[in-house]
DNA sequence: GTAATTGCTAAACCTCACTTTAGGTCAAGG
DNA sequence: CCTTGACCTAAAGTGAGGTTTAGCAATTAC
């Protein structure tokens, strides 16, 4: 229990809420890269729990795990990041929330009008445009809210 | 070709873009009900176009399939929908979107007010309360945007 | 020192929302 | 009549995002 050793898996999971399978899977996929110690285990910086946070954040606004790695991998890789690091990549997440709230917003408000009518008519109704458009681009995965499937 | 024969599969597919196999499953799903012909061949009313209108837009949405066919389950079953239908369930629908785009917007806010500390830290960051929440319940399947599971 | 925890890996399994495949049937045109 | 295209079912496959299981090793607590 010397001080410098870096935190567990374990207590990784439970200071975020996370299933410790869940913090593998991360491993597994890149977005986390942990140590190992004299014995195997797996060991983490306290860096490590912010980066965590973010990919928990950052799936509640919707993002794919791909996505998310996209943006850590932002992150300076030889040294712990800095807030400034951490203040970058959450201006250029906030400006992909931004666009989902806009589209959100903006299919709200095609609904107002519709309510009116009460005829989602594949003809007519405002609403039907994107859906028509999504539609159009073919058979292969349909991509969710506006987005652009992962870079 | 008889005017009152319904829709064939094929000819909601190309008026929905939907491909056919995804009509299928939604069948499958209990979403939609059509008859059979003479030969075993499924045939739809024009107001299903109105259903799976409203199921694409629905997805577009954030809504599981569960949750939209909850919301369709409130139409008449006797009888074709009227505009008056429609319109009560596009409005119970506009509530949960609401509810969505607050949700949405709040955490905006709360990442706003992190960009100027670049925290994104478990004990004080605003942004970290309801991840950690959402952590508390347990195990089990995390639910996304502040939703509770499908009724 | 030993028992209970915690951690390890690999592989199988899960849900969601579909698509694809395989093998066969139905309907419409020439 | 016969061919072509649309349709049928059942079952397997896909990919995201994990969880569960099995069997074993390392750590921690007493």
């Amino acid at each position: 229990m010397a001080v410098n050793e870096g935190l567990s898996i374990g207590a990784l999971a439970k200071r975020t809420g996370l299933a410790v399978s869940a913090i593998r899977y991360y491993e597994a996929q890149g977005l986390i890269a942990p140590w190992r110690n004299a014995g195997g285990q797996r060991r983490f910086d306290r860096a490590d729990l912010r980066r965590l946070s973010f990919i928990m954040i950052a799936q509640q606004f919707g993002f794919t795990l791909p996505q998310i790695k996209a943006e850590l991998d932002q992150l300076p890789g030889g040294r712990t990041p800095t807030k400034t690091d951490w203040t970058r990549i959450s201006q250029s997440f906030r400006a992909a929330l931004d666009a989902r709230i806009t589209t959100l917003t903006k299919l709200r408000d095609n609904l107002d009008g519709c309510i009116g009518c009460g005829c989602l008519s594949l003809e007519a109704c405002a609403l039907y445009n994107p859906v028509d458009r999504a539609g159009e681009k073919g058979p292969g995965p349909r991509y969710l809210m506006g987005d652009e499937p992962a870079a």
